[in-house]
Formats: C-alpha cells, sequence, structure tokens
DNA sequence: GCACTTTGATTTACCGTTTAAGTGTGTTAA
DNA sequence: TTAACACACTTAAACGGTAAATCAAAGTGC
C-alpha cells in the first residue's frame, strides 16, 4: 500500500493534478475552483490521508523550507542549547533544522556544509572551525544565505552574532585580580580561533590595567583530541614551580570541567590552593564544589538572534542589503571558585 | 549563475543525461561507456563544480539516505550525547540525521514524525513521549522501519534498545541501603513512563529484597514543565516530619540536578542530612559537591545499536524478520552522595 | 554471407509536485 | 453579430535526477 500522491487523488475523482494541487494548497478560491469540487478533494485527501511530497515540492519550489546548523559539537551543552532554541524558533516560522557537528575538524565541515547544500537547505547557521574561511568565502559568492554564530571572520562581511569575547574575558579576571590573584594561568585549546583570541586579548587586558605583568611562560594550549591528557600536564606544570600559578582561567566551558577535574584529581584545593574560572557558564556549575565563577554568554538570544536575520535574508532575498553584525554583552556569574567572595 | 545540473554537462559535451548520470554515478564501466567519454565528463564536472541535487535524486530513488531521530529534548545532555553517536555512526553509513525534540509533547511529536516521514527519511530512530502509542503503531502498519530506544512499548513488537532501568534501579537503591538509608524518598516526572515505572519498580524491589517497607507517601511526582518550581516543594515535604526522609532517588538526570540545586538551596547537607542517587550518570557528577552516585547508561551502544538494527532494517527489508529489542546493562557509579564511602 | 553479440550510447518514461499557458462553454456588452 | 470576458478547468512543461528499453554500428562465429 504505497503512499497516495496527488495524481492518485486527481484520477479517482476524474479531474487534474493542477486543481488537486491548487485546491490542496488552499489556492481553490483564488483558481476559482468550485465549492463543489474543493470538497470532494479534501475530503478524498483526508480519507486517503494525503501529505505532500516534500522533496518533490522541494525540487519544484526551488526551496524546502528547511536551515542547516553546523557546530562543533552537538553534544557540548552549549551547542546543544543553542540547537534547541533554534529548532523551536525554526518551527514557528514553519522551517526545519538539520544539524551536524564538525568535531572542529575543517574538512568535516567543509563536507557537512556541502552535504547540506546539497540537500537544497535555504541557508545554514554556522559555527565555523576553520582559520582557513575559504568555504564562508564561497558561500558568500554564491549568495547563500547564513551566519555565523559564536565565532565569525572579522576580514569577510558576514552576517554574524557572537558575544563580546575581549570584553567578558577582561570582566573576569579583572575580578579574579581582585580576589587576591597575582599569577593567572590561562588555558585554552584552538588559539586560532578569533573567540580564544578576543579571550586571550581580554585576559592580557585585564592583567595590564590591573598593573600585572603578562608573562607568556603560564599560557598553554591543550589538544581538542586529547583534553583529559594534555590538560592534566599543563596544570601539572603551572601549579608547580617554577611558574606556581595562583589561579587558572580556562577558555572553554569543557575545559572548565576538565580543569576541575583534574585538580580534584591532584588534591589541588580550589580556591584555597588555586583560584578557577572559566568562560562559558554551565547549568551545573553552581552545583560543582566549589561551584565555579565564570563569564556567561546570552544563548538564546544568540540563537534567536541567529535564526531571525536568517530568515530574513532568505525570505527577502531582493537586495544583498548590508550584513548584519551582532555582538551581545555577556554576564559574570561570581561563585567561590575565584577566591573568597561571600555568596 | 545557477548551479550546474546533469544536464548542463550533457548538452556542453553533446552526450545524453543518462551517460553522464552514469559516469558521475561510477557506473561508467558497467555500463560500458568508453573511458574517454568519462574523462570527460568527469573533467566537465570538475570544472563546473556538478554536485547531484539530492531531493532530485532522492525523488527519483525513492531513498534519500537520511534518518530521522525524535527525542523529547535535545538540549538534555543523554540525548545530545545519543544525536552525537548516531550521528557520528550513521555517517559511516553514508546517513544523515535530522533531529527534532518532541519536549515530551505528545501533539508535537506526533508533528515532528510526520514532518520526517514528508520529508522521506528513510528510516526514524525514536524515544516516544507518548503513552498512547497510535503512531508507533501506524508506522508499524505502513511497515516503515524505525527503532525506539531509551522508552519502548512492551505490548507492542518493535524493535528497540533500551537499558534494564528495574534492574539497575534495585542495584542503585540496594547500594544505597547497604549505605546506611532506611526512607528513601522517590521523585520522578512523567510516572506513565515505561521507563519511569521500571525505575520504580526497582525500586520497590530493593525495598522489598532489605526488609523495608515501601512506603506511598514519600513518592512524589513532579511537572516536567515546571520542574524548579515543583521540585523545590516535593523536597521540603519530604526532608520535613512527618515523612523526614533521610535520602532521595531522582530518576532522571535532570530531577537529579534541580534536586541538588534545591537542596543546596535550603542548606540541607548531602550525605549527611539526605543521601542522595540519581538514574542516569552526567559527566559532571564527579565534580558537583558532593559527586553523585548514579545509574549509568552505556549510550554509545545505545545509539550505535540503534542506528545499526534501523540501518539493517532499511537496507534488507525484505522479510519482516523478527524485530529485534535490546537490553542494556546500566553500570552504578558510586560516588559521596550516596552516603559515607571511602571513594 | 548471415545471424548473433558486444559496444557505446540514446530515448523514453517516471518520481511527485508546481505553474504558465491554453481550452471550451456560456454570458455580456457594443 | 461578434468580440470580449469570466468561469472552471486541463495540458504540458519543468524541477533534476534514475532506469528500463531500445538502437546503430562494429565485431565475432560458423
Amino acid at each position: 500500500m504505497k503512499k497516495t500522491s496527488l495524481k492518485d487523488i486527481a484520477d479517482q475523482l476524474g479531474v487534474s493534478k493542477t486543481t488537486v494541487s491548487w485546491v490542496i494548497n488552499n489556492k481553490g478560491d483564488e483558481k476559482k475552483i468550485s465549492r463543489e469540487t474543493q470538497e470532494k478533494i479534501f475530503e478524498l485527501a483526508d480519507r486517503l490521508n494525503y501529505k505532500p511530497n516534500q522533496l518533490a515540492r522541494g525540487l519544484s519550489l526551488g526551496k524546502t523550507n528547511s536551515i542547516g546548523l553546523v557546530v562543533s559539537d552537538i553534544s557540548n551543552v552549549f551547542y546543544a542549547k543553542i540547537a534547541k532554541v533554534v529548532e523551536t524558533a525554526a518551527e514557528k516560522h514553519g522551517y526545519n533544522i538539520m544539524y551536524c557537528s564538525s568535531d572542529e575538524n575543517p574538512d568535516k565541515e567543509q563536507r557537512l556544509i556541502q552535504m547540506l547544500k546539497d540537500r537544497q537547505v535555504d541557508g545554514l547557521i554556522i559555527s565555523p572551525s576553520k582559520v582557513d574561511s575559504s568555504q564562508i568565502l564561497q558561500l558568500k559568492k554564491e549568495n547563500y544565505p547564513f551566519v555565523l554564530i559564536d565565532r565569525y571572520f572579522p576580514r569577510i562581511d558576514t552576517n554574524y552574532v557572537t558575544v563580546d569575547n575581549e570584553m567578558g574575558s577582561e570582566d573576569l579576571i579583572r575580578h579574579l585580580i581582585g580576589q587576591g590573584s597575582r599569577r593567572i594561568g590561562f588555558i585554552s585549546v584552538s588559539s586560532h580561533l578569533g573567540v580564544i583570541k578576543k579571550r586571550f586579548a581580554g585576559y592580557k587586558n585585564a592583567l595590564k590595567k590591573e598593573g600585572i605583568k603578562f608573562d607568556n611562560k603560564v599560557v598553554r594550549e591543550v589538544d581538542y583530541n586529547d583534553v583529559e591528557g594534555t590538560i592534566a600536564t599543563a596544570i601539572r606544570e603551572l601549579i608547580h614551580p617554577p611558574y606556581k600559578v595562583d589561579a587558572l582561567y580556562f577558555a572553554t566551558n569543557y575545559l572548565t570541567v576538565a580543569g576541575i577535574k583534574t585538580l580534584n584529581k591532584l588534591q589541588i584545593r580550589i580556591p584555597m590552593d588555586v583560584a578557577v574560572v572559566g568562560f562559558d557558564d554551565l547549568d551545573f556549575f553552581d552545583i560543582t564544589y566549589p561551584p565555579i565563577t565564570a563569564v556567561a554568554q546570552p544563548i538564546e538570544e544568540i540563537a534567536e538572534k541567529a535564526l531571525e536575520i536568517l530568515i530574513d535574508e532568505i525570505e527577502n532575498r531582493e537586495a544583498t542589503t548590508p550584513k548584519r553584525k551582532v555582538v551581545l554583552p555577556t554576564q559574570l556569574r561570581v561563585r567561590r571558585s575565584c577566591g573568597h567572595v561571600n555568596i
């Protein structure tokens, strides 16, 4: 028992496919199809449980009402939440989402974007992992609607929605210094990424403004593909002489989690032995031991804004209006890990 | 500059679309197309950056190489991880995933499943939120390939992959009792769900085996749409007279998180004032205060097994082989929240 | 020399939908 | 009396691909 198609309905009623198509798409009145015929069509469509084939529809219309979302890791809470908000918001506009994880792998990202284009998504939301922005330039050249989130390329004119990483980072570190820290280790991954650079810049700004000399020796980069292992090494080095940092700043949420785990394992007490702060807040940072001070990103806003811009671009393609660049403020969440505070 | 199609290549080379299609799909040799022609086609396809339109391909083939994944909440770490594993595994088989969150809303779930079918996904992986299984029956009737994960319907013969919720729950509670707890509150959501029932059954089994009388008064169900609020009420009631539980068992990961937050707010010490255990482990349960004892589900296995079964069913549709039912064991992760243990 | 096969394609139809253009009939206005 | 128009549709092409059937020319076997 195969699925019913327009043709089945048309044949059974002795009308043409066109008529059925019009009626089903509620253009019956506009196209002056008689009430009687319309009713017959609706009735039969209902009875046969007719559902339009969206592939055929998409092929014919050149529009699929679907959007691709490419992030580095959908199982990272930050992106999972973005995904959820985007999905919910998209549904309201009649769009569906296809998500993919690039695993910070530029080749995979390339393939995913191509795959989504092959499937004719109407637009893309991308958190690019690439240093090299060739595929973004390509999308731009093709005039394919897309919005970057979280990460973007300052030299390329594209839509993007991000947060003020530099300022957020600076606030965080100045607060940390205010709590008494003087030697602050900086631990990151993928330091080639713009956002990480900004966070690093904010860290340096803070040191400067607070009159602390920047020391490149306490800056470490761990390997995305072996966070657990490399972060342990980095931390062990930093907390011992000759570096002996009195605070650690983790540049992403998963680094913070991995860092705390390592510190626990090494029996380093937080914040007594070493204070800890992280960029990007997580739901459970207030029930960890100790609760972790972090900079929070406005996830909902990022996701909603990105989708809004994208849909606007998809639906009003006319003029290539100036690309929209949105930078949202972050929020400092002070908890116990950064030093002696009453919370 | 529109996208190049088969026809463009065919026209420019003066051959037919079919020939081009064959060559592009590497059937050139099989179909005995001359080396020369093949090379010309490949060369031009490359030069014009030809990429097959997957909508058209899907329409023609009746196969899209895509799979739908419907879970209750993609931003829940458990499902986000499932999604990630499924996505990675699917890629290896040449399939893409479309995920959706049903928000535990049966109507939305219904719509999502229909939407995915409209988009002609080749199969579905579903974690059903519905009590009423009509849509699952419908899928079964249509012989649509699908696999249920996490949750399933014992009365319906379908493929499913789940864990032994009852046994996992029992182990957990027996361990808790072994640590000295006697009055154990049970907090759940959506108690109509099979998995929750099983966890509840395991809880009761444990009590029975350990000679503790079951008391329905310390069983609470909170509202999925207001976990924070309703769980606070439930906890406050349970820890005070006349109930005065000495332990709390949270039936899902997010309940555990919300529960710990509430307990912290109320300044109840864990495990001194009340011990805590939860079903479903999370990455950070070992860095919370205190680290939380929980039952872990083998997420990777669940996801991989489900996908394996689904792809098998999609690709070897012949006989409706007996449906496959997989029940995986859980793993107890003992940490400090359940009482005095040396870890 | 004739039938038969192989080679290297082409033609045609189809997947399910949308849509521009056309058609036959009856009514109306000039 | 005839052109124009409204009505209620239908026809046919298009979207971009796949697949079965067909075909012409060359090669092979006897």
